[in-house]
DNA sequence: CCGAGTGATGTTAACGATCACTTTGGTTAT
DNA sequence: ATAACCAAAGTGATCGTTAACATCACTCGG
C-alpha cells in the first residue's frame, strides 16, 4: 500500500513460470501451440501476480489494432448518445476497446488540438459531426487520416454513396415526412425553429432538416417563411421561439430536436396558446422524455442505434479491406403522432 | 491515398533534419536546452512530414503519465455528465487526455472485463459510482490498483474524510432538505419514489437519497411510509408510481431524480390529480428540462460539476503525492422551487 | 537408420518514444 | 596555457509487447 509496487509484466510471468516472455504471449493471446501443462503454468504464474497485459504496448508492437476513439461534443442530446450506444454494443460484441474524447462545444479547438485527442496515428476514429465541432473535426481528420476514419451525420443517400467515409440518416427526408403530415392536418404552412447546423456555415446540405422542410412547403406550392434559427440550449430555444408564439398566424411549427420542442411547448403554454388546438408542435429524434411531458410530444423517431452500428462496421472496413463493406442503409423514419400535433382549429 | 503510408515517427523527422531523435524529443517537449536554428530545422521537418508523436509509445516509455480513463455507466443522467464535464474541463486545463468507457447496465460485467477497460495496469481512473455497475467498477479498482483510482458518489462527510479515493456530495443532506421544505409546507408525511440505488443491494448509505428523507420524517416524528423502489427509466418509474398516484392520501412525492418525477407528473396528469393543488412532486438534480416541463418541476440542484473538478484534483493527487490533496468539499444542495410543490389543499 | 516434417519453445529485432549518460566544442576564470 | 564549466547534441538502454525466424526433440515413412 504505502509502496506502490509497479506492475507485473509479461517477463515476471515468463520467469515465475520458467518459460519464455514469447510462450507467455502466446498463452495469452490464445494461441494453440501450447502445450496444456505449459499453459497451465503460465496461467497459473499470471493469477499469482495479477498480471494484466499492457494495451500500450501491445498496440505499439503491432498487434491488432482492435480499438476505436470516437469523437464527439454534445452527448446530452439523444440522438448522439443512442449512435454512440450503438457504436458501443457493436464495438464490445468484436472485443474491441472504444474510448470516447468529448470536445468542448464552446471552445474553438485548434487543429492540432483535435488531432491531439487521438493517441497515436492513424487511430481509427468515428466522428459525431451533427454539431460544429463535429463538423470541423470531420474536415481535419479528413486532411489527416482519411483511411481511417468514418462520420457520422445528415446526408443524403446521394452523399452517402459518393463518400465512404460517411454515415448516417437522411434527415431531410424525415423532415419531410412530418412537414407533410403537418400539411395534411390542414395547416396553411409550417414554421420551422432551426437547430444551428441547419443554418449557418455548416448548414444546407439537402439532408438536412431545415431542406426537407422547405422543400416539402415548396413542393405543395405553400409559402416558406424563413426558417428561425435557434441555439442548442432550453434557453436559447425559448427565447428564439417567441416571436413565433406570438404571431397568431403560426398555427404549426417543426422544431430542429426535441429540446427546442419542450422549450416551445413551454412558452406556448406561457403565452396562453393552446397545444394542439392553436399550434401544432412536432419534434425531432424521439427524445425518452418526450412521451412524459404534458401534452405528450409528437415527434419523429429515427434508428440512432442502427446508424452506430453501422458506422462501427464501415469503420473495420476502412481500416482493413477485408472485413465487408456494410451496404449503406438509412433507416426509415417514423412519425410518432402523440398529443401536441392536430388539426388547426378553424378561423371563426 | 490508395497507399496507406505509414505515420512519420521521430526518427523520420530526426533524418529529415539531419540531427538525431533525441534532439527532436526536446524541441516536441519544449526543452530550452535547443539551439533556436536547430529547433527551427526540426519544426520544419515536423510540418514537412506531418508528425504527430505516438502517445502510446510515449507512455510506454514513461514519459509523464497525464491521461485519465473515466468509467461509467448510464451517462444519459444529468448528474454524471456534469460531473463528467467538471472532469473534462480541469484535465484539458491541464493537457491531460481524458478517455470515457461506457459500462453496459444490462451487462453484468465480469471483473476482468472491467479491468481490460483500462489501457494499461496502473492507468490513472475516475469511476462514476452512482449506479450499480459503477459501484461494482469501483469495488473491482479498489482490489486491483487503489493507488491510482477515485470513485465519484453519494457518500457523507465522514464516508468521504475516512476514505481518500472518494469524492462525492452529501446526497442525504440534500433529501433532507427537500422533505423539510415539503413538511413546513404543510403535508402530513412525504413519500418518496427510490432510485434502485437507494434500495436493494448497493443502497443504504447514510448519504443515500433514501436515507435523508427517512431520518428527516423520523426526526419530526412523522410516520415513514415504504418508499417505493423504481427503476431508472421513465416506463419504469411510470408503472413503479401508480399506487402512490392511487392514494389521495399522498399528498407529496419526493422523486430519487428528475426523470422519475417526470414520469410522476404525467401519471398524476392522467389520473386527473392537480399538480401541486392535490400533489406536490419534488425532483433531484435540477436536469435542464426541469424548468420547462408544464408545470415546473421543483427539484434539488447540486453543483456536480465541482464535484467532477474535485476528482479529478484527488485523482492528480494520488497518482503523484507531491500534488496537493484538495480540501474535500460537498458544495451545498440548493432546492430550487417551481411549480410542482406548494402547501396541501386543506381537506374539506 | 536417416532425412523430412511437425509441434513446442526460445531468441532477436522491431514498435516509437523517453531517460540517463556521454561526447563535443567553445568560454571563462586562474 | 590550462583546468573547469556549460550549453548543445548524440548514444544506448529501456518500457511491455508481438512478429519473424531459429532451434530442438520427436515421430514417421522409405
Amino acid at each position: 500500500m504505502a509502496q506502490p509496487k509497479k506492475a507485473a509484466s509479461i517477463w515476471d510471468v515468463a520467469r515465475l513460470a520458467g518459460v519464455s516472455h514469447q510462450t507467455v504471449s502466446r498463452v495469452v493471446n490464445g494461441s494453440p501451440r501450447v502445450a496444456a501443462a505449459t499453459r497451465d503454468k503460465v496461467l497459473e504464474a499470471i493469477a499469482e501476480l495479477g498480471y494484466r497485459p499492457n494495451r500500450l504496448a501491445r498496440s505499439l508492437a503491432g498487434g491488432a489494432v482492435e480499438s476505436v476513439t470516437v469523437l464527439a461534443a454534445d452527448t446530452s442530446l439523444y440522438g448522439p448518445e443512442a449512435a454512440l450506444r450503438g457504436i458501443e454494443k457493436a464495438a464490445r460484441s468484436l472485443d474491441w476497446s472504444v474510448q470516447i474524447s468529448v470536445l468542448d462545444p464552446a471552445d474553438t479547438h485548434s487543429d492540432e488540438d483535435i488531432i491531439a485527442r487521438l493517441p497515436r496515428a492513424g487511430e481509427p476514429t468515428i466522428i459525431m459531426a451533427h454539431d460544429e465541432p463535429g463538423m470541423r473535426a470531420k474536415q481535419v481528420l479528413l486532411d489527416t487520416q482519411p483511411q481511417a476514419m468514418v462520420a457520422i451525420g445528415p446526408y443524403t443517400a446521394e452523399e452517402l454513396a459518393a463518400s465512404p467515409w460517411l454515415v448516417g440518416m437522411d434527415d431531410g427526408k424525415a423532415a419531410a415526412e412530418a412537414t407533410r403530415y403537418l400539411l395534411d392536418q390542414g395547416h396553411e404552412t409550417v414554421h420551422h425553429l432551426a437547430i444551428p447546423t441547419s443554418t449557418g456555415t455548416f448548414g444546407g446540405g439537402k439532408a438536412h432538416r431545415a431542406d426537407g422542410w422547405a422543400r416539402t412547403l415548396r413542393e405543395a406550392g405553400r409559402e416558406v417563411p424563413d426558417a428561425v434559427p435557434s441555439g442548442w440550449t432550453f434557453a436559447e430555444a425559448f427565447k428564439a421561439v417567441q416571436p413565433l408564439i406570438a404571431d397568431p398566424s403560426v398555427t404549426a411549427i417543426l422544431c430542429g430536436n426535441d429540446h427546442l420542442a419542450l422549450a416551445t411547448l413551454r412558452a406556448a403554454h406561457l403565452a396562453g396558446r393552446d397545444v394542439p388546438g392553436d399550434l401544432s408542435i412536432v419534434g425531432f429524434d424521439n427524445t425518452p422524455f418526450t412521451a412524459y411531458t404534458t401534452p405528450a410530444l409528437t415527434t419523429v423517431n429515427q434508428d440512432f442505434e442502427s446508424v452506430g452500428r453501422g458506422a462501427f462496421e464501415l469503420l473495420r472496413h476502412r481500416v482493413d479491406s477485408t472485413n465487408p463493406r456494410p451496404k449503406p442503409s438509412w433507416p426509415d423514419p417514423e412519425l410518432i403522432i402523440r398529443e401536441t400535433s392536430g388539426p388547426p382549429r378553424s378561423r371563426s
